[in-house]
This record gives C-alpha cells, sequence and structure tokens, in this order.
DNA sequence: CTGAAAGCGCTTACAG
DNA sequence: CTGAAAGCGCTTACAG
C-alpha cells in the first residue's frame, strides 16, 4: 500500500525497461539523453523515488552515518550535531541518532548500528570495548571518535590539540600574573580532561608555579559544587582553569555567589567556547574548540573510507585558539 | 564482502530451512521450542543479525522514526531529542535526524524521510508546507507536530496548554502585585508564542491591567536586545512575561546590567524550565512544560498509528505547572 | 510445526 | 545504449 510507485510504473508510463529506469536514478549509470528525459517526465508524473533499501539490500551500502550521543546537556554537542547533520546532508547522507547512557556504548546500540549497516560511525563521548571495535572492522564501517581519544591506537580520532592549549592556558594565566593556579577536572576517564591537564600542569611544573587539582565531571552542577567545596575550605587560588565551558560557568557562580570577585579576586578560564561564554551575564575567557574544522575533517575522512576502506588509525589534532573575555 | 552471515548460513548450521530462521527473528511467527534453540545457537556462533534492509524491502516498513529539528541552539530541544532516542530505543525504533535549517520543512528533507520510508515523523518546530502533509498523507506516514500546532487541524499536535498557562501566568504576577505588564514574544509565526500572549492579555484585559508587548525572535540574543531597547526607551513594566526561558535569560542578563533590581524593580517569568533557569545566577521563575508526558503522548500516538493508521488530527494539550524561583 | 517457493524493488553483469 | 534475467536477504502464503 505504501510506496506505490516503483520502478516498474515509471518504465510502463515510459515505455522502456525497469533497467532504464534504474540507469537514471543510478549515480555512475550512462543512459541517452532521450531515454533520460522520457524517464524523467514520467518519474516526475508518478512522483517516483527510488525505494532506498532495495537499494541498500543489492548494494550493500547505505548512505546513514550512524552519530553516537551521550552528553547533550552539555551545548558545545548539540552545535556538533548540527553542523554533521548540515555537512552530511550535503553530501547526501543522512544521520541515524543514537543516543547512549552509558560511559561506554552499549550493546544494544552497536546493534542498532549494525542492523543498519550505517556507512560510518561518529562517537562524540563515549568509549567503546574492543570487542565492539571489532565488530565495526570485521564490517569494513569506518569509525571516528570526535573530541576524544581512546587508550589504544586503533581508532581514528579528531580532536582539538588539547594539550598544547593547555600549555597555552598556562602561559596566559601566568602573563596575567597568577602566581598558583587549580584545574577543576572533568570526567577524569575522558581523554580531554587529562590532556589538558597535562599540558596546563606542565608548564607550570617547568615555571614553578603551584599547582592544585580538583575532580569534577564535566557538568554546571559539579563545577559549582566543587568551587563551593574549595570555597570553603582552601585557600582561593589566584587562577582556576575549568575543564570545559559548562562546568566553569557552574564555578564562576559559586565564586559570585560567594562574594569573590573576578577577575580580581580570582580568575577562570573555561574550554570549548560555547554560546554561553559570551552571555553578558558570564563573559568567560575561553579556549575555542575549532567545531567547523574537527567536523570538516571527520566527514573527509569518512567519505574517503566509504569510498575505500582502509581502516587508517591516526589521531588528528586540529588546533584551537584563545577567547579573552572578562573573567581573566 | 559486509553483512556476511545470513539466515541461509544459520540454516545450514542449524540443519533447517531458512525459512525456520527467519521465523525465530521475527517477532510473531511460531517455531517449535526445540528448532528455536538449535537456530539460536547457530545464530549465535555465526553472530547473524537479520538485515534490516531486507526486511523492510519486505514488510514494506521500518523501525525508524524521522526527528526533524530546527533549534538545537535551545537547550530544550536538545532535553527532547534525548528523550524521544530514549522512548523510541525501548520500543525497538531507532531515531533519523533531519535538520532543518528553514521555518519550513525543506523538500529535501522531506524527501529523506520518504526515501527512508520512516514508520512515524516528529516536527519540533519547524512548519510545513501543504503539499508536503499531502506526502505524508498518500504514504500513511503519521506525522506529530510536538511543540507546535498548525494553523490547519489536520494534523496531531502535542503542545503543552498554552493559552492556560499564558492565563495562570497573569494571575500569578497580578497576585505578586504587579500593576502593570509586558510580553516579549517569541518567533511570532510559531503557534506557541500566540498562544501564550492570548490567554495571558484576556486575563490582563479582564483585570483592566496595562499590557504591552515587544517582538522578539525565542533567542538569548533577542531577548537581551529587547530588553535593552526597552530599558532606554520605555518605562519600566512591573513584570515581564517571556515567551520561552532562553530569552527570559537574556532580558534578565540587560536589566541587570542595566542596574535594575530584581524581583524588586521588576520581574521576569520565562518558560520551559529549560536546566539553567534553575542556575544560581538565574533563579528564573518559570512554568514547566511536561516533556515527559508531552514525548510519552507522542510515542504512544505514533506507535497506534504504526500498528494501525487512522490518521487521526486532535490537539492535545498537557498541562504545565509554575516553578517559582527567586525572580518574580 | 516446517520447507520450498514466490516476491519485495532495486542493481548489475550479460547479450544484443 | 538497452533489455531480460539473476540475485540481494528477507517474509509469508501454501502445502504437507
Amino acid at each position: 500500500m505504501k510506496q506505490a510507485i516503483t520502478a516498474k510504473d515509471v518504465a510502463k508510463l515510459a515505455g522502456v525497461s525497469q533497467s532504464s529506469v534504474s540507469r537514471v536514478f543510478f549515480d555512475g549509470a550512462k543512459v541517452s539523453e532521450k531515454t533520460r528525459a522520457k524517464i524523467m517526465a514520467a518519474a516526475e508524473q508518478l512522483g517516483y523515488r527510488p525505494n532506498e533499501f532495495a537499494r541498500s539490500l543489492i548494494t550493500n551500502r547505505t548512505r546513514i552515518i550512524g552519530m553516537v550521543m551521550k552528553g547533550v546537556q552539555n551545548p558545545f554537542y548539540p552545535q556538533v550535531l548540527k553542523q554533521f547533520a548540515t555537512a552530511f546532508k550535503e553530501e547526501g547522507y543522512s544521520i541515524l541518532y543514537v543516543h547512549t547512557n552509558n560511559d561506554e556504548i552499549e550493546a544494544e546500540d552497536v546493534e542498532t548500528l549494525l542492523n543498519y549497516n550505517v556507512a560510518g560511525v561518529i562517537i562524540t563521548d563515549a568509549a567503546m570495548a574492543s570487542t565492539v571495535e571489532k565488530q565495526f572492522e570485521v564490517n569494513k564501517i569506518p569509525v571516528v571518535f570526535f573530541n576524544r581519544k581512546l587508550n589504544t591506537d586503533e581508532f581514528y580520532s579528531v580532536c582539538c590539540n588539547n594539550v598544547d592549549a593547555g600549555r597555552k592556558i598556562a602561559e596566559f594565566l601566568i602573563n596575567k600574573g597568577a602566581t598558583d593556579m587549580a584545574y577543576i577536572t572533568g570526567d577524569e576517564k575522558t581523554s580531554t580532561s587529562r590532556e589538558r591537564q597535562r599540558g596546563f600542569q606542565e608548564i607550570l611544573d617547568q615555571r614553578k608555579i603551584a599547582y592544585r587539582q580538583f575532580a569534577s565531571d564535566y557538568t554546571y552542577n559539579g563545577g559549582y559544587q566543587t568551587a563551593m567545596q574549595i570555597i570553603g575550605k582552601e585557600s582561593l587560588p589566584a587562577a582556576f582553569f575549568v575543564a570545559n565551558d559548562i562546568m566553569a560557568l557552574g564555578v564562576l557562580d559559586a565564586l559570585k555567589n560567594s562574594g569573590i570577585k573576578i577577575p580580581e579576586d580570582t580568575k577562570v578560564i573555561g574550554f570549548d567556547n560555547i554560546d554561553m561564554a559570551s552571555w553578558p551575564a558570564y563573559q568567560l575567557t575561553t579556549w575555542e574548540q575549532p567545531i567547523e574544522k574537527m567536523v570538516e575533517t571527520t566527514v573527509a575522512y569518512l567519505l574517503n573510507e566509504i569510498a575505500e576502506y582502509t581502516g587508517l588509525a591516526e589521531v588528528v589534532e586540529v588546533d584551537g585558539s584563545l577567547i579573552e573575555r572578562f573573567t581573566t
């Protein structure tokens, strides 16, 4: 009842074979201009669209990209999703959105991706077990970790240059005159949090500047709570480097609520440059992640791998840049 | 090369027919426990998964829900996306994410949805031309407008009870002693903005309370700019009803930046109850949209229509509730 | 309960 | 360049 119009119908109306209809709608096939015109006219009249499933069944490939996301509460990710959706639409690919509730991508989600035989997979903030990895590999489905690096070097991964950003941030704060500093971590299982920390601490150690670290979780509430605990118990550091913006906003609110003046009493710098960082209420100095470049890189890689699978594993690091506002 | 394992392979290993393998993996088909066990064992050993495309081709239905979104910059929508993804995953459905850049859903996006023969469509903040409507109808694809109501009554639509919420908000502010009020609109093409306004103004008119209206656009920056213009030129109203939260935050920041005390000098109430509304920096009084109930209603409707298409068009309005914080 | 067979709507060698 | 035909991996009447 659904999908009433098939290539056969078009063929009949146009007075040609079904194969010719197929050729018109399949890129790369040859048809004479004359038959093409006849077929296009008939197709238009009937409202024909090729059945994507029949097509996928026979070609054994799809034009679907699996997008695995977890942290939609962080505005960074909706932004990323939007950009991927837009970029892939231009290339004729659609997005299968898979929301995972776990740190690690769930078996069920992998099933979904494999069932739909996705052309490629982008994983934004989840990890992946090595058994899962094998499944994608066996099926020659390229996978990109976006904004995450795994411990193994068996994956293609697109990140901001986090270590270097940490270094630059340290130097920036030193130049601002900060003499002791605190790093508020994100989820410590993530490469992003660890690498930002590494670069940051490296410079402070070199310059013999006091370094403290407080564990948090990449959420607004986490940042708020962590800052409150510091304010209650510890001396105030001269500057905070907070592992991402949304958490930095929490830190900022906690400090302000406690009557601490920014940037006079202490300074705060975040990471990501989400929209809110530029809001008048915050005016957060931060490190901009080059989302566009990261997305471009990811799309280019996936399209290449789709065209010819190589399984290339590599970590691509794109440079971000400091955005100075009023919290430093 | 991909999708190496088919039902045939499993059948061979289990010593049964391919039809029996199919029956084991197709809900509702009957197989004896004995053959089922044999087949399951073989399937597990080989890592068999039914090919979703072959399945869809023959049954002429899919387990894909098309999700059309525009405004991912408003944190309300990522929240909605997450809840839909989670709810549909439980039902065995996947989400095809379609990002539209237009107010009206684009022809290209409709093509995508039709090509994938989606089982149902959810449209969150875009409109739809009537030609498009027909296409879904002809294909018996159920469509839900989520948080939007169209001018025509030809669609199923799930909303918060916006008119009533507007009334309640007016009464609430009157009880707080506000004697003249302003409504800051969202995008005026949307039903949500107009209906919230209607209920709000209705009560003010009844009580003969001064009402002003300022056009804005549902974004943070829009709220900020609109408030700034009011502050420059107009007398300050005793209370603002701002058509959504993200814009209310902009209004709040503009007021605060201008040295206006809240809730003493003026009051502000938003709409949605996004996470940020509860942040210490804002503590925004707002109207909570019952996302969960709205999602449940939508999912239930779609599953019904998928099971048996009726094309039922109805506007379902779910009641929200006032969340009082410190801006009123 | 089970198997053989038709058929879903396409793509793609293979002839002509 | 074009058509007839095989086949992708399933579901589903139809017999037995």
